[in-house]
DNA sequence: CACAAATATTCATATATTTGCATCTGTAAA
DNA sequence: TTTACAGATGCAAATATATGAATATTTGTG
């Protein structure tokens, strides 16, 4: 049985695991790219970002599991694609608290 | 759009790095209590998140370090509060995206 | 089926983060 | 100046995260 503090608690633990989910340069990149929409697969983010494969796909992997992103297979390729296309202002807004 | 600035590494260092100090449920806890130019010392939020007092102070330092907060000291109490009032919309968007 | 392309997973290593105790510094009051 | 309060810092153990090589899986093609 959950008392209020338990779902607050709760709350703040998938709001700081979201936000972590996008907390790293490589997955900020990703959510740039992805921004407006953007469907790209993996071998693409992988060209974009010049990082190994198998990185790329650790990367989307966490994005995916955190609620970020989805993805949708087509054929071999698997596209990944903005969960909340609203998360991408989260990127925008820090940039410009950044920009100081 | 996209451009070439916006994905600088240096930017995505600096956006991601700011994340990942907030992307903490205690600091994420901290960051809704400042909500609205709100001051709190670091009793008052230890107090309110019921943690140790240094852990209070190690975050408040990660917080301040990476530009979301700032402290001012007044007589043996140090004030802290946030730098750009806007990045609380960060934690508000996070809760609309985790709340389906 | 055999093969290649695209993606995912396993595993090991390196690195970073979290926490709190103990302690140190700064400030105010007696 | 002694004492207590408020906060910061050094340190170490536990835990979590990042990376990429190797390998496995899935899917389309011949």
């Amino acid at each position: 049985m959950l008392n209020i503090q338990e779902l607050d608690s709760n709350r703040l633990e998938m709001a700081a695991s979201m936000l972590k989910a996008i907390a790293h340069p490589v997955r900020v990149a990703v959510l740039k790219h992805l921004e407006g929409g953007k469907k790209l697969t993996v071998t693409e983010i992988h060209d974009l970002l010049g990082i190994e494969q198998s990185t790329t796909s650790h990367h989307l992997g966490i994005l995916k599991d955190k609620g970020v992103l989805c993805s949708r297979r087509e054929g071999k390729n698997t596209y990944y694609y903005l969960k909340h296309d609203i998360l991408s202002q989260i990127v925008d807004c820090l940039q410009r608290c950044t920009c100081e």
